[in-house]
DNA sequence: CATGAATGAGCTTTCATTCAT
DNA sequence: CATGAATGAAAGCTCATTCAT
């Protein structure tokens, strides 16, 4: 009885399992080898398909890792439409929870593999890089653009520049991103810290919470 | 006996050129290609010698790789030494000149290519990023944590954040250096605007200096 | 039950007739590709069926090759036959009707792609290539043994080479198969004129009927 | 002292011997298995190279297969050539020459290779079938139209379409070039006597010399 | 019977590395 | 030292064949 159910459950859902198998089996391999050196071999293996199974989903091994990169996409603009729908809050509360998001939907999850790829091989696929641009730089400079806007007319921040100039307030993140990896063993960051610092020097003459503690 | 006297010193002087040439030729073509879709072939022909010379001067392509980036740390190190030599100066001047010296000497030339390579092919060679970070990161860091330190005890900086994370002076430099090759032909980045910027926030309520000119 | 009786008659002719499907596809298929470059994917698609169809009806890519020249030689040998049993008569007019039947029955026809592919492919098929010769080849070399025999007998051929070598008469037809598809494009050659002139050298000294008109 | 001169002589002389070993073995594995079968690992091991060493010589395995069908070509060209110089003869000498040319320098050698290749193939490579009707088929036509022209006008011949269609000369060797390969095995061939029996044909009442035999 | 997703052996092609000259 | 032809392991991709549905 029980088999009867899973039986044809399995059949009918395997399909776009399978692809999504091979998508995370593909991004772990990617991500560890870069686009050039990694195998399909390997891809299929952690996968657990057969390596023609990876060319019934994807037309070449090139359109797998753009595949990867684009199917990647759609969750990290969801959490950026939840931050740009957020209620006008204080632009220091604004940036614990963009830069907490960061940390957790991010840093935290194969996410940031992702980011990684874009960083270290985008410059070999230009349309990826466009596309990424489009979709993700962009999107999120421009949010912070407007919450900067709206802390300096609120005289949260003294410096007018963050609103030229929203890039500043990724850079850190961006750096916590690559030290990661490279880094790491021989001198791990503290990323927490670095954030927090960050921050304090976002939104002006410390941050008299965190320097208490 | 002839050929020896016609050209004493060109024999002699040759071989650290050849070697010289194909560190060039392999840093370009590394940074185009990455390591692993980078071509000895294509190495050998933009150095002008055969792919075999290339196996006299090193053990083999990571070999290669390796001596690219270890090659290219002296001059950098060259530059630290001097800015470390510098006579005390308000943190202001300091970032002036280690931003400028940026501009002029990592993004405008080739070290650049260098610092990207190790951001993107790092993580695949350990021990080449572990020398990296002791040779060239954690010395920048460390000269720029005494800066911040100084500029705190002077009342320059208000955060003592800066001393604790000398990261943050640098990750705009880091996003300069990824920007361009990822994004610039979509969305050119304004590097002196971005470093300026930068400056203002990290030595307070806007540059006034800047400002008024 | 209900289904049985919606398409008795449907359903029973349903298999064979997909079987032709899968021969008429297949014959197009590997005339144009070659037995060892056609893709049994397009013969399927071609087909109107599925790929796995094929093996229902044959053991494998060189069994339905097999059946398609196997298949197609029947319908060549209901016209042997014919020409066989017809009266006797002139030997010109026996050329007449053979190089007419040929030309719409072999040249204008899917045949034609059969006789080519046993040309093409035959040596690789030695068992395919015996059968042909037997249930063809030979046949027809007898019929216009024969055929000779009696002119030669009548005085209409002057030559008894005819009779030894009944391959004369069918030259001029491989060469025309063959011509086309290969050098059709730049010399298109005119076949009909091709054959009258081979009537002509084989009936002696001209054919006054052509040459009159 | 012997291996002091080999040596040497040996290396110098190899790079073209060994482009015409690939292009030997490739013509031995490309008429057994057909193009789309031909394995390049075959091809190298027949050569005795490496299979790496093919493409240092040709560009990919069509690239192969087109320089076997050219390079062959110039010899033919030579032989095309010879036979146009000759003096002025009687057409059944000509014929003569010609058909012992063919038997001993076409099917003899491994040039019906070659022609067998052009036919079973040619219609897959377009510009390789033109190249071969430009270099071979349309000056081989032409010399027996200029000497069927001669023929007829010295009364040696007595049908005049052989000017039209030349064809019908070639057609026999055409039919003997395929004959073998295909059914030489359950029926073979006596090509001396179809090629004597076709001149028969052609040259009218009889060979007086061949009939008393 | 029919389907078509899945398989994996097998093929072409590339390229780091070697070595005779 | 320098050369570059030769090597052959390795990788991407294809397609005949199978089999669960």
């Amino acid at each position: 009885m029980s088999t009867a159910k899973i039986s044809p459950k399995r059949r009918k859902a395997e399909p776009e399992q399978r692809r999504q198998a091979i998508l995370d089996a593909g991004l772990a391999v990617f991500a560890a080898e870069g686009f050039a050196a990694a195998k399909l071999d390997d891809v299929a293996a952690r996968a657990g398909v057969a390596k023609g199974t990876i060319y019934l989903h994807f037309r070449d091994k090139q359109d797998l890792f753009e595949q990867i990169v684009r199917n990647a996409t759609a969750p990290i603009l969801a959490r950026l439409q939840q931050a740009v729908a957020l209620p006008d809050m204080p632009i220091d509360q604004v940036l614990v929870l963009l830069f907490e998001m960061f940390r957790t939907e991010i840093l935290a999850t194969d996410r940031k593999l992702i980011a990684r790829l874009v960083l270290t091989e985008g410059s070999r696929f230009p349309e990826l890089a466009e596309f990424y641009h489009r979709e993700v730089v962009a999107k999120g400079l421009a949010l912070l653009r407007r919450a900067a806007g709206r802390g300096i007319a609120r005289g949260e921040l003294r410096s007018a520049a963050l609103e030229r100039f929203p890039h500043l307030f990724f850079a850190p993140l961006l750096l916590a991103m690559m030290w990661d990896g490279l880094f790491a063993k021989s001198d791990p960051l503290d990323v927490e810290g670095l954030l927090t610092a960050h921050r304090e020097l976002l939104t002006g003459s410390a941050n008299p919470r965190r320097v208490r503690k």
